[in-house]
DNA sequence: TGACAATATCAATGGACATTGATATAGTAT
DNA sequence: ATACTATATCAATGTCCATTGATATTGTCA
């Protein structure tokens, strides 16, 4: 019960279309925050706010670099959900 | 990126924990609604609506018995989703 | 037929949240 | 100090949707 609240949570925040396209892209390569707004062609302010969301989560780290913020999948994080997610919806 | 949107579909319709409940009862067995919706204590138009829901994306299976329409799980269905993402949110 | 049980649908409501525009913060360079 | 760049935050808006209460539909049994 308190497993199916956190994976709720947590589909809730990854089935967002611009937070999986973000997403996606990181899986490949860690990006700073103008790379990534350029590439999905999203306003600055939107992709910082999804990065945020996904932050609270875990979902992805960040580190700095200068003025860049570079970020990156949480790999064990996202393979902790992804467990969880098996655990509970068994096909 | 079609195949995100239709990710982001599925995922947003799993993650309500309502729903994510009934699914994880249906693993286990068949039921009519008002087993599911005494078993979750649950009102009997939500649990109609989320099972709505839930058809509309193939999730669940319906069959008549008498007045008792009793659901299961869309295997098949299922394992699709899951595989869409498995093959989108690499870890 | 009428009464009842199981399920679905309709309409209204309230809250959550993505998006936008404007502004703030922080770091770098001149 | 000033200007500029990268990023974050704030406030406002509009839309989506879970929930609720009431009603409709469908099937069963007397």
């Amino acid at each position: 019960m308190k497993g199916i609240l956190k994976l709720g949570e947590f589909l809730k925040i990854i089935s967002d279309t611009n937070r999986l396209r973000i997403l996606c892209l990181l899986t490949k390569q860690e990006l700073c925050v103008c790379e990534i707004f350029e590439a999905l062609e999203l306003p600055q302010n939107l992709v910082s706010h999804h990065l945020g969301k996904l932050k609270d989560l875990s979902l992805v780290k960040e580190r700095k670099e200068g003025t860049f913020i570079i970020y990156s999948i949480n790999k064990n994080s996202l393979r902790q959900y992804k467990s969880l997610f098996n655990q509970i919806v068994k096909d």
